[in-house]
DNA sequence: AAAGAACCTGAGCGACTGCTCCAGAAAATG
DNA sequence: CATTTTCTGGAGCAGTCGCTCAGGTTCTTT
């Protein structure tokens, strides 16, 4: 329901609208990735994006309102890995290379996935994309482990990973995050 | 060896500093409960602890020694009460009252805590942290369980939870956590 | 062609930021 | 006592911040 919230922008006005709104975004994202999520301000993403500052406040009315743009973006492109990676033939191991991929490429969605988390103890306003996330892995576990305690309890692990793959000073082995996964998976 | 950082401050000027320095990150960790980390400045720092802004200054050169201070406090903390929690009869129960916790009373020092994991992926000085919290972890693990990929596994859980819990919209309740926790260490 | 909607922008205001500097108070040391 | 070290805090500088606003351009519709 988020990601289809633009059904037909047939204006031209609208569209190009729609595509600067886009381009903020991922500019904000790369701000994210390089300095963090502290380092994003009107204006240094502007800069990034190579627009005026006050183009950024014409799309975005507050920062925050930027911020919890970027971050359901981000939120709405990892929920869709990972029910890619609920199709794929063997879906623990492409789970693994999801958890091993944040840690390089695609390292700003991850710290941008976790300020989420933090943000949205903070604001109401972002309880329910937390809540999605979390749906999403339960969703992703489902088939695997029918028990909803160990299925928690997995679930939490799952967050975990990314974190602690996410933080660790060099990154981890596909093969070793997988063997982790598997266990937790198949109950031991 | 960094609890034990001040082996006798005899002088009582330097006793007096301390006490200050103590008291400067104790406001900090208010300010992180009330309003975030983001809300940390020395002006906003120097208000709650009711001292001039340059005193803030004083004790921290910048900014950021006081953010790694109060980081670094928060996970002396945190390993203190977990290692109290192998301690006692029931560890696994104690850990999932210390979760609980995190919720309500504590919460700033959840919040930190997870704040220090994010912070430490970008700055090298706050690495040894993460992965004291993480041997941390393992260590009240071991006794549990004894494969390592197992354990591996069950410790990013314990992260996990500690972040769905902080960021539930309700408290959660202690007998949930604990049956969650109880399975993971029983391995099923 | 006229009207109106959507988009765009440069200038700028007030508030806050980190940090420096320095003169003086307080306390330990000689 | 005088000296040295530690601590205190007011003033202030240069920079960034979020955000407003008035007026402009571009496109669609009538």
């Amino acid at each position: 329901m988020n990601t289809a919230k633009a059904p037909v922008p047939t204006d031209g006005r609208r569209r190009k609208g729609e595509r600067r709104r886009r381009l903020l975004i991922e500019a904000t994202m790369r701000v994210i990735e390089r300095d963090g999520l502290a380092a994003v301000s009107q204006r240094v993403v502007a800069h990034e994006a190579d627009v005026p500052p006050s183009a950024v406040t014409y799309y975005f009315p507050a920062v925050d309102d930027l911020l919890v743009a970027a971050l359901t973006a981000c939120n709405d492109d990892y929920l869709e890995r990972l029910a890619e990676c609920s199709a794929s033939p063997n879906p623990v191991r492409a789970l693994a290379r999801l958890v091993v991929e944040s840690t390089g490429a695609r390292r700003a969605y991850a710290a941008a996935e976790y300020e989420l988390f933090l943000m949205s103890a903070r604001r109401p306003a972002l309880q329910p994309e937390a809540l999605r996330w979390a749906d999403g892995v339960d969703a992703f576990l489902a088939p695997h482990i029918a028990d909803p305690v160990e299925r928690a309890g997995v679930a939490a692990a799952v967050d975990g990973l990314f974190l602690r793959c996410f933080c660790a000073p060099e990154p981890p082995d596909v093969e070793q995050v997988h063997a982790v996964l598997a266990r937790l998976v198949s109950g031991q």
